[in-house]
DNA sequence: AATTAGCACTCTGCCTGATCGAGTGCTAAT
DNA sequence: ATTAGCACTCGATCAGGCAGAGTGCTAATT
């Protein structure tokens, strides 16, 4: 199926998806032919396109209408056929501004990333933040919040922070909790949230043989707060933009699903779960995508590391007829200035 | 114009507003002629309704279409006519769930309480927490976040905790942090953050004249901390509920509009303002919510409360063609779940 | 052997006119 | 004051016709 092309049928491929691109409408022969650098006639495009159709690059909605690429012709065009567009330098300069004055936290960081990427892309934009946990502590509190809760103040590398509320019966006094606090502190700082949390249950184990009312009950509240993992945070822009692409005004059910799928943090985390690992750009072309029953959406996405270990990723989510030559530099270059920004901190 | 209404005009009133809720077409004479408890002929009724429509409460899509209310006419019809139906006990069970189990702080609850609004009114639902400020503080803490940010955390009273970045030139040992936090929480507890605010800038006048390095620091720390003022939490449950209603699917403009609104916090805010200080449900129904450009959705919202300050306000916002007699209780009875689940930490 | 011109064919989109039905407004009868 | 009757209007729906875009096939051309 899947075989290569020559020269003639890569090109028709290519006009043919790009024009596709363009104007979201069935491409005809007489279209290539114009645009073909070797001039070719019709009929000869023609022949040429039916058999990209036989080998399941291209399709038709109906006889005697143009042609479409299918998730498959998509794919080769990615894969062999994209002229990898340049960044426009303005884009780039634009991007840049995430570096701007106010921002102090490392999400909000993430969170500017990604509303510019979904302005200059025209498509909804995803980020993922799910590796806290790589990244080490450097330092912990408690704090008391009320009577019977403690506020548990996690400050990662890299500006990362984090809380969260135990519930705990009163009658901690202040100093006690503070002593606590050192011992967490000791045992905490340099670790990442799941090694202390390994490190937290191998030391209740020796624990029940001393005697340190304190130390255990350090070690109590410690596995409580971090008894369920945070699965990471999500953060969508530009959803509106989704309405943008006509063959999402014109199918409501295809619209439905998709700002269904928006409103599951975990369908968002499954889409962009694949690029988190790796460095490099990830696409994945309708059906492609690892979610079932969003089979017309594109997903271009990224990792972004901070420092050694991977932090989360960012993506675009638009139709398949995405403008993949524009899209995938945009991702690759905010991807790569977010690890940057995120590094010196 | 509005003036006011004979049993009769009323009941048809009534009648065309409900017809119109249910099943979102003009409606006719004929119809609701049978409805009537009254028996009269369609001819009767069609002069009713052309009484009513002088009057601005019905019009006309074209000559010889039913009829569908105005914006006037579904104001009538909330103030006047509207049978409050009583809350199924169902939902009410349902919505009491978000007292559930695991959910510890407050913003979880808020954010429960509204998902499963959405989820029984069909309609997108927004909570605003913006009132944190009108909560007295239980205790601040400067923790040093990295060697050149030092985290503020500030624990309100009731469950709410909030915390900034403070960016600050490095140089300051840990005890030296731990004497500015005494003071500072000293200077903080009980009041609220504006109060704690205006303090801060009160002292800082009076400390020119003394010379304490430290509590120089910490005036200034807590006024960088300060210097904006939070402008409160959005959160929109259940978008995808907007594609339910024909009248936004048929419009995209419409649909457009909704969406981006969706995406700025400043217009939701807006929407649900009116709504903050009062006990009472608001309705706003169409052009007459605080954002022009939004003609096509009715909001309905009410405050809810902790303790004797506002908190915040939790709303639907749907179709000028909602189920106000269903909808309204619904918001008004989630309200007063939450000034109650709220109260009691 | 590859390319292309020519042609018949198919399908969509769009316009037109006809018909149907729902609903109205008016008038005259009750 | 109410209503029956009637003419009228308008939208929705459907069939028919036409134009245009595009195809596949075949036979001619290079």
């Amino acid at each position: 199926m899947t075989a290569v092309l020559d020269d003639r049928g890569a090109q028709v491929l290519r006009l043919v998806v790009e024009d596709y691109i363009e104007t979201a409408e069935p491409v005809g022969s007489r279209t290539i032919s114009k645009k073909m650098s070797q001039a070719l006639s019709p009929a000869t495009i023609r022949n040429i396109m039916a058999d990209l159709e036989e080998m399941g690059y291209l399709c038709q909605p109906h006889t005697s209408a143009g042609r479409i690429p299918t998730g498959t012709g998509f794919r080769y065009y990615v894969n062999y056929l994209l002229a990898r567009r340049q960044l426009a330098s303005s884009d780039r300069d634009l991007l840049q501004k995430v570096t701007g004055e106010g921002v102090v936290g490392a999400d909000e960081v993430v969170r500017h990333a990604s509303r510019l990427l979904s302005n200059l892309s025209r498509h909804a934009c995803v980020v993922v933040i799910s590796r806290f946990s790589h990244q080490a502590l450097r330092s912990i509190s408690l704090l008391r919040a009320s009577t019977d809760k403690i506020l548990l103040v996690a400050v990662l590398q890299g500006g990362w922070v984090q809380h969260r509320l135990i519930e705990d019966e009163p009658g901690l006094a202040t100093d006690e909790l503070e002593k606590i606090n050192s011992y967490l502190n000791e045992m905490a700082v340099g670790l990442t949230l799941p090694q202390l949390r390994m490190r937290i249950m191998n030391e209740m184990r020796k624990e029940k043989a001393r005697y340190d009312r304190l130390m255990r009950k350090a070690l109590m509240l410690g596995s409580k707060a971090l008894a369920e993992s945070h699965p990471g945070e999500v953060y969508i822009e530009g959803r509106a933009n989704i309405l943008e692409q006509p063959e999402f005004v014109e199918d409501v059910q295809k619209l439905k699903r998709i700002l269904h799928a928006f409103e599951e943090k975990n369908v968002i985390l499954r889409l962009l779960d694949s690029a988190l690992e790796s460095e490099a750009i990830q696409v994945s072309i309708g059906t492609e995508n690892p979610v079932e029953g969003l089979p017309d959406i594109s997903v271009v996405s990224s990792g972004y590391h901070q420092g050694e270990s991977a932090m989360g990723s960012i993506g675009l989510i638009g139709p398949v007829r995405m403008d993949y030559s524009r899209v995938i530099p945009l991702v690759e270059y905010t991807a790569s200035l977010l690890s940057s920004i995120l590094e010196h901190r």
